[in-house]
DNA sequence: AAGAGGCCCTGATAGC
DNA sequence: TGCTATCAGGGCCTCT
């Protein structure tokens, strides 16, 4: 499911559950996910209190009392699900991928705070949880990535340096998280068609003005999906209010044959595969 | 050394 | 109805 906006949405709305609660349990059901979970998980994680939670790029970076910062990535198809510890009633969904009920399936890891606990659940498993030791290794974790399209390292100079002489293809690139962090196969071809560029476009074949308008039209596009709630492109139909709306502003992802949505462009829009993830284009308007 | 492709995993859906 | 094939919002690893 999620980046960056779906999980900046997600670090909204568990911010203001977990913030300043201290964690009471811990049960683990899976432990394999993408990564193993780390053995001292539980140790290192009960009982502290949660100080404060950012993101960082598609990841959650929750900070803890004991100088710990507890990172969680959601893979393709990781949620978190707030639940009434008593009651065992559902609350609150802080995910954008599942209906609004809680999973039966999947449910690897169980938080318990002092009222409610939070389950992790991911069916494929791609998602994992991270624990960094203190300040100097988050940030050692993250120096590894490139700069969020807010960024104003995001800017033309990093671009002609990391461009200007590359063959690989400009969607590609959208997607790797140590060129630009945040951007996933959604955006990526959303910003691609708004900046008239195909996907297919080789990175060295990039002009400035080109370089500008990716740049305007990521931070555009990641602003957009923010304040409309992120994306729901699974079980949205069962939206009960909190999932996303973002979908509805697509303009090429997940409309293979329908009609350009440029003014004046008669384009039908392409779906392609490229690097083994589906990019969606208008050859028309888009050109390489 | 950069870049393409395989692969991890389960579930939903399409096609026969 | 039930099988099989394909695809899914990510990204690491291997091979060339």
């Amino acid at each position: 499911m999620p980046e960056l906006p779906e999980v900046e949405i997600v670090k909204q709305s568990l911010s203001k559950k977990i913030k300043n609660k201290r964690v009471k349990k811990i049960i683990i059901k899976n432990r394999n996910l993408r990564f193993k979970l780390d053995h001292k998980f539980s140790n290192i994680v009960q009982n502290s209190i949660v100080e404060n939670i950012y993101r960082f790029s598609k990841y959650l970076i929750i900070k803890l009392d004991n100088s710990y910062y507890w990172l969680i990535h959601l893979g393709m198809s990781g949620t978190l699900h707030v639940v009434d510890k008593n009651k065992q009633k559902f609350l609150t969904n802080l995910s954008f991928y599942q209906s609004p009920n809680l999973p039966e399936k999947h449910n690897h890891i169980h938080i318990s705070f002092d009222k409610f606990k939070i389950i992790y659940n991911d069916p494929r498993r791609f998602g994992y949880f991270l624990l960094l030791k203190n300040k100097y290794k988050l940030d050692e974790f993250i120096s590894n990535y490139g700069p969020e399209p807010f960024n104003k390292k995001f800017n033309q100079t990093y671009f002609k340096k990391k461009l200007s002489n590359k063959s690989k293809n400009i969607k590609n690139y959208l997607l790797d998280q140590k060129f630009v962090s945040g951007i996933g196969n959604i955006y990526a071809s959303e910003i691609l068609f708004l900046a008239k560029i195909n996907p297919e476009r080789k990175s060295a074949k990039l002009n400035l003005s080109d370089y500008k308008k990716i740049i305007f039209f990521s931070k555009k596009v990641l602003k957009k999906a923010i304040k409309k709630g992120g994306s729901s492109i699974q079980n949205f139909k069962n939206s009960n209010g909190k999932t996303g709306s973002f979908q509805k502003y697509f303009q090429v992802y997940d409309r293979e044959g329908m009609h350009c949505l440029s003014k004046k462009c008669d384009g039908i829009i392409k779906k392609k595969v490229i690097s083994n993830r589906s990019s969606f284009y208008c050859n028309i308007c888009q050109k390489i």
